[in-house]
DNA sequence: CTACCGATATTCT
DNA sequence: GAATATCGGTAGA
């Protein structure tokens, strides 16, 4: 594998956008995986040196490697020790970021949501982003996958603004006011908002010149 | 609605 | 060694 944004194959054009760009794209679009299709309904952008609050904002590591590689590419980490959750690399040529996919309404594969996490009711399935990692089967080994263009199915035609809400990211301390949140207007499966307990607020994006 | 806590890999000092 | 964390489940007001 090399480094060089020159040399990587171009697979998904699409995403080759910033974080912020990307995210409202993947909204309404249809994900296969694990055996199970997912309609996404929530995602939030994370980039990188001048995002505090992306796990790339202090450059590469060896659990953020992912999302310095390239777009197109499982993103998948452990949160708070327990829960896997997944993000889709999206980012300019040469730079790192990804769009958590926090909230979607499972389409298919119905029954194997279901046994993956006993005791939920069909809404509660993906209903969040630890919840979705978990009916998707995420696992140690998802991190660093790339989509096949078979397994994302974007929007199309591409949702209305009107049908696309924004606000501040959920449970970060740094950066939460950023508005990279994303959700499909009304829908149910969307998780709920949930501010960090400690969050700073964000210092102004930019002054005007 | 709010608050707490479990659970542990990763990162920072 | 200590602090943190892109969370979820539950309890209680």
């Amino acid at each position: 594998m090399t480094d060089w944004p020159e040399a990587w194959s171009g697979a998904w054009p699409e995403l080759r956008a910033p974080a912020s760009v990307v995210a409202p794209m993947l909204l309404g679009a249809v994900l296969s995986w694990g055996g199970v299709r997912l309609r996404l309904t929530e995602v939030e952008a994370y980039e990188d040196v001048e995002d505090p609050g992306s796990h790339a904002a202090r450059g590469r590591t060896a659990r953020v490697a992912t999302m310095f590689d390239e777009p197109g590419r499982i993103y998948c980490y452990l949160s708070h020790g327990l829960h896997r959750c997944l993000n889709v690399v999206a980012h300019e040529p040469g730079r790192a970021g990804a769009v958590l996919l926090r909230a979607g309404e499972v389409v298919d594969g119905l029954d194997l949501a279901r046994s993956r996490r006993p005791g939920s009711s069909d809404r509660d399935l993906a209903r969040g982003p630890g919840r979705l990692g978990a009916v998707l089967g995420a696992d140690q080994v998802t991190d660093g996958l790339m989509l096949g263009r078979d397994q994302l199915g974007l929007a199309d035609p591409p949702l209305s603004e009107q049908a696309i809400s924004r606000g501040p990211r959920v449970g970060l301390r740094l950066a939460a006011d950023r508005p990279w949140r994303y959700w499909l207007t009304g829908e149910r499966t969307v998780s709920p908002y949930r501010r960090h307990a400690r969050a700073v607020p964000d210092p102004p994006a930019e002054p005007p010149a």
